[in-house]
RNA sequence: GGCGCAUUCGUCUAGUGGCUUAGGACGCCGCCCUCUCAAGGCGGAGAUCACGGGUUCGAAUCCCGUAUGCGCUACCA
């Protein structure tokens, strides 16, 4: 077999999408399980949708989310320039090729002439709009005469009536179309650029791509790229379209119903190990009922062949639980830090809390969490004194003898010298048997005047991690508050 | 409209002719554990495998048709 070259070839359009992301780590795991190479290429061929900065984004979500490619425009490579604006010459030798060889021809029919073409071949309800090939028959001299008076003019690829094009897909296999429903495609822009038909045909070819894995909005344009391949007389890639990622109504998966940039998602909090998790599942399966992955687990697992064919919803709700999921398994040191870049990015920063500390309540919050932020936000007392607290609890249980169990237990835990978790249990349970009431009686009062709140981790955690004074403060001003 | 692709629980999926009373995960419900909430364990509801025809002793699995959905139909990618 020879050797695995494929390439991931966004248009920098702002940002990554996560459509993209997946296609980005299909091509990486099958680079890296067969010991090829992986290729970014960026295809800025439309300079009105240029937009400022994309490239380095795109780039920076995919190093983020761990996608390392071994050529690219910053890493340069034996096959560059990477960057289609910078590759114009090479486009404009090969379509002369073409034209030369009647694969393709001059067209200098105006935009009003093609809109009007249009409009008629519908009102005549035509099956197929296409362009008629007007200048297909003008003659050299017309030609060069158009040419010499400098008119505007497109390049086209002729495309041979009543020819079958068939190609293999590795995910579709077989795919058929007839040649009458392909258009004559523009090869070459007024502007002097390529479109995305030749670009990518001629790149692939340059730079010696070996299968082509892109999204399944392709596969209607293969056959221009196929006959293109042939018209080179080059060998054709292997093609594999995926399926593409869906909005919840089953439409291509847009920004209008949810986020779709690889950063928004960074941004609330997901872990970039939980993403590539859940977009790899989403059209792909081992075909066994492991669900938790890593990144170099992923290479190890995947193929092409287990591609799924149909599209798949983004379902956010399962992106969440893989989420929590790798929360669980990531250690308590990458947990502190990323919870300490949570801390001062929010008014918490003044604060100055012990590493010690935060690991405590990393410990014991990592079960009840599914973002990183939930560290603070679900556990707000562990950084600052309750400032209410939980109404149904108070009613559920704030009775009038409260007050005075609180009392005694805060007496009971002021005598205790640098206590352990143990210590504070012994304490409590003696109480409690002193008052003769169970400890439940005790503790949801406790944890109230503690936490303000009703849920949260084991109270003997929670007043261990607290502290002595700090808990004694609370107990008081809750027996103040809650009168 | 034309062309193409697809179609298994709400969602992601397993399944490649007999092992399937269609398995798992998320979500939902219940029970256990328990100081609460989670986590964990156990159990439940949830898919006549889009529909209709074939082929076969036997089909979710193969073939044909229909329906539906999606994609493409630009001098955008």
């Amino acid at each position: 077999m020879k050797n695995i070259r494929v390439r991931f070839a966004p248009s920098p359009t702002g940002y990554l999408h996560v459509g993209g992301l997946r296609t980005a780590l299909y091509n990486y795991l099958f680079a890296r399980k067969n010991n090829g190479k992986f290729i970014l290429r960026i295809e800025d061929t439309d300079r009105s949708r240029y937009v400022e900065g994309a490239v380095e984004n795109l780039i920076a979500s995919l190093k983020w989310a761990g996608l390392t490619f071994d050529e690219g425009p910053d890493v340069g490579g034996n096959f560059g320039p990477y960057m289609q604006s910078q590759r114009l010459e090479t486009y404009k030798n090969y379509v002369n090729e073409l034209i030369n060889k009647g694969d393709a021809y001059y067209c200098f029919c105006t935009p009003e002439r093609l809109k009007a073409l249009r409009e008629e071949q519908e009102k005549q309800k035509l099956p197929q709009a296409k362009y008629d090939k007007h200048c297909l028959s003008l003659s050299k001299n017309e030609i060069e005469e158009k040419l010499k008076n400098n008119i505007s003019y497109v390049v086209r690829l002729n495309v041979r009536p009543n020819q079958k094009i068939i190609f293999d897909d590795v995910i579709r296999e077989r795919v058929d179309f007839d040649s009458n429903n392909v258009d004559d495609q523009v090869l070459i822009k007024s502007d002097g650029f390529p479109t995305y038909h030749l670009a990518n045909v001629v790149d692939d070819h340059l730079m010696e791509i070996s299968h082509v894995i892109r999204g399944e909005e392709w596969l209607s344009s293969t056959p221009k790229h196929v006959l293109l391949y042939d018209a080179f007389g080059w060998e054709r890639p292997r093609f594999a379209h995926l399926p593409l990622l869906l909005n919840p109504d089953k439409s291509k998966l847009s920004k209008r119903q949810g986020d779709v940039a690889v950063e928004d998602y960074r941004d609330k909090g997901y872990l970039k190990d939980a993403l590539i998790n859940f977009v790899a599942l989403l059209g792909w399966n081992a075909g066994d009922d492991k669900e938790f992955y890593y990144l170099n687990e992923l290479v190890n697992a995947f193929s092409l062949e287990q591609v799924n064919k149909s599209g798949a919803v983004f379902d956010v709700v399962k992106l969440n639980s893989l989420n929590a999921l790798h929360i669980r398994n990531q250690s308590n040191e990458k947990l502190l830090t990323m919870l300490k870049s949570e801390i001062e990015n929010s008014e918490l920063r003044i604060e100055n809390y012990s590493d010690e500390r935060l690991l405590l309540i990393i410990e014991s919050m990592k079960e009840r969490v599914s973002f990183v932020k939930e560290f603070i936000t679900e556990c707000r007392y562990f950084y600052t004194p309750p400032a209410e607290y939980e109404q149904k609890s108070i009613e559920k249980n704030w009775k009038s003898d409260t007050p005075n169990q609180m009392k005694k237990l805060a007496e009971a835990f002021s005598l205790l010298e640098s206590p352990s978790k143990e210590d504070y249990e012994l304490a409590f349970t003696k109480v409690a048997e002193e008052l003769n009431v169970g400890n439940g009686k005790l503790i949801h009062p406790l944890r109230l005047a503690v936490s303000g709140q009703s849920t949260g981790p084991g109270m003997f955690d929670i007043l261990y991690i607290l502290g002595k004074n700090e808990i004694l403060k609370r107990i008081n001003s809750a027996i103040n508050k809650l009168k």
